[in-house]
DNA sequence: GGCTTGTTGCAAATGATTTGCATTTGCGTT
DNA sequence: AACGCAAATGCAAATCATTTGCAACAAGCC
């Protein structure tokens, strides 16, 4: 389970060739979610921004989230009772364990879980476009 | 994969024994989700519970899914994009599947993955509480 | 049957997200 | 380098899901 360092892909030049215009607002959120290793909300995403540009809008944040997930570089998250959080698409697939004591969120992988998922749905005779796998615990006391 | 056919459990009597009132709406509303196999969101069940008592709000229904869902008597789902859909616990927990044309979900249970996420979570140090399994896909075309 | 306290309905508040619209800006074209 | 137009932005207001304050009401114990 190593926590591999995420390469800095260049969303910039992908969503160009897309078809997708590159503005000022979308390169600053851009770099923020690209140069982030954790899963901030929308409204986390517009704090950092307005650091850079004060005058960036939340609801350009919302509308470039969408933009994005939909162009398949980010990843949205809804956590249960929350607001969505998003994470940049990393190599891997993976899923989450939430801390409920902390909030924190831990990445992990598991093929064999990937492909049982697979089996099960072929089982049922679906074909699973996506997937989300959220295990809720706390941490082992060491008794 | 059967279709096990839920027992109608005694939520009143059960509730009255944690000492929570039992008034005409919460019969009610106890009624409907305890007679029903889908997955209803707060409003579905408001307008269900409509049908029996007109004078039955929104804010019983969201109050009453709360203290259902604290009394362990039902189970909240937040699927993607969308209300909170509620299900009765019945005996086995179970994953679900939700088809991305229609929206229907369908329930499903592995142990294997059940215990491998046992494992997942041992491995990182901690005690899974609950989990959340969806499977989003659409039918497999027959070709 | 009356009392006490929890519950209800309603309307207004909240939190997350979306949208209408007038203004601005990217960027291919001149 | 300026031009033009469609696409993107900021702002405020709208929407959607859910919660909450409060006065009227009803469950269940005496």
């Amino acid at each position: 389970m190593t926590t591999q360092p995420k390469p800095k892909v260049d969303y910039e030049a992908e969503l160009r060739r897309a078809g997708v215009r590159i503005t000022r607002p979308r390169r600053i959120i851009l770099d923020i979610i690209a140069g982030t290793e954790d899963h901030p909300d929308a409204y986390e995403i517009f704090r950092r921004a307005c650091i850079v540009d004060a005058s960036i809008s939340l609801s350009t944040v919302y509308r470039t989230m969408k933009l994005l997930e939909e162009h398949g570089a980010i990843q949205r998250h809804a956590f249960a009772g929350g607001p969505s959080r998003f994470e940049h698409m990393g190599e891997e697939h993976h899923d989450h364990l939430i801390d409920l004591d902390t909030g924190d969120v831990i990445e992990f992988r598991s093929d064999r879980i990937e492909k049982l998922q697979d089996e099960i749905a072929r089982e049922l005779g679906y074909d699973i476009l996506h997937h989300r796998l959220e295990l809720y615990g706390r941490k082992r006391r060491k008794n």
